[in-house]
DNA sequence: TAAATTGCGTAACCTTTTCTTAATATGCGG
DNA sequence: CCGCATATTAAGAAAAGGTTACGCAATTTA
């Protein structure tokens, strides 16, 4: 089944639901991750990029709404389906789920075939939308999937903090995002390196890619420009 | 509110239904079309190519099911969110109307408010047309995100506080920024610089955009004019 | 498993840009 | 024509970023 390839993130502080729900989500096809805090789900998602997550709306450490809210700042995760497990009746729920960026609910008790109906029929629209894994901006082209770049028809090949930095920068060109908001994406929210650290692999960027493409804005930050 | 350009077909048989949603819908902002029957859905759809239709299943003339699987037919609206409205626990209702190609389904009785915010959630994505973030007066743009300002189609490279200072007198073009004003906002609250600080950099500002567009008000502060 | 390679972060130093100041000139309102 | 507020200018300070080389760690290869 070609659903192997899609990923799904299940997060629920209830092993039971984990249980049945990715029971039943994998014997319909897709790829299971699963956390059982929302700190954990923003953990993975960052890491995994994962299609569609689910999330229970109460939960110790970091509640579903919350971690819904992180997960939407996270540029690359930005097009990700988010779902939430709610309980029947939970209005308030439901609305802060929505203002917070989900893109449906399940209500508990969870009947497996209903949610498999709503999981693809939220995934369908992903897949139409979805033909473009590619990413060209002049002569650059970035493969997210493949972790690949081609300058020219010729392959780049780039070690990971730098594939991910042109990966960050490239999601939105013109647009300048400030140290911070590199090390947010890149290095991840509790790291702490040097201030040097940026410029550096800037500069291994421009020295591959070209000069020209990596923007330096004084006082603020980089911006990718074609 | 701008979402007038986004059309929604209800389709409904009870007058009722159609009243209390179309309000809700009207009163959120929405262009809302309706029919009573699945017939006219399929007829009026095809005529007015709605965003978003909202589909009783139980109709008489066709009913809903028949009705979403008409309009996937259709190509032009293969893209077009559909929308059930089902009595509370017709699963099977549910589950045939995923099949027939449904985004969601919305259970009665209705909540208005819920009801706003799926049909929010549900546009979210195809909302995803990135409004500009441009500032244009007269012959100047000014894009924040981006860091940029094109005057006469030019880009114009600013450093940090001369942005920071354009941006802020061109926020409000004619109102008369103090001195404290303009230090409070680009400076910050607690640094302090000498007197003819703010000076130097609306010379430059001028220097580099044309003299008329910065206003001195003697013993008050400076605008910005058009 | 050892050796070699590659990736990552840091420190030290260099270059450039940006900001501020200070000193002097200008000009408007009275 | 005076006085106060603003304009102008150049220069030095400070900030920001660029560059390079190095060491540790992880990964790969032998």
């Amino acid at each position: 089944m070609k659903n192997k390839e899609i990923c799904i993130l299940l997060v629920d502080d209830e092993p039971d639901i984990l249980e049945i729900v990715g029971y039943n989500l994998t014997a319909a096809g897709y790829n299971v991750l699963t956390a059982d805090n929302g700190k954990k789900a923003v953990k993975l998602a960052k890491k995994k990029k994962p299609h569609l997550i689910i999330l229970d709306v109460m939960m110790p450490e970091m509640d579903g709404i919350e971690a819904c809210e992180q997960i939407r700042k996270i540029p690359e995760l930005e097009k990700t389906l988010i779902a939430f497990l709610t309980a029947r009746g939970e209005d308030y729920s439901q609305m802060a789920g929505f203002d917070a960026g989900a893109d449906d609910y399940i209500t508990k008790p969870i009947k497996p075939k209903i949610l498999v109906s709503k999981v693809k029929a939220l995934l369908r629209r992903w897949e139409t939308e979805k033909p473009e894994e590619l990413v060209t901006l002049g002569n650059l082209t970035i493969d997210r999937e493949a972790y690949r770049v081609l300058l020219e028809k010729e392959e780049i090949s780039l070690p990971r903090k730098e594939f991910e930095l042109l990966s960050l920068l490239a999601s939105k060109p013109g647009k300048v995002f400030t140290r911070e908001d590199i090390l947010q994406n890149v290095w991840g929210n509790e790291v702490v390196v040097g201030g040097r650290t940026i410029d550096v692999h800037i500069r291994k960027l421009r020295e591959k890619l070209g000069d020209e493409k990596f923007r330096t804005v004084k006082g603020v930050g980089y911006k990718f420009s074609v």
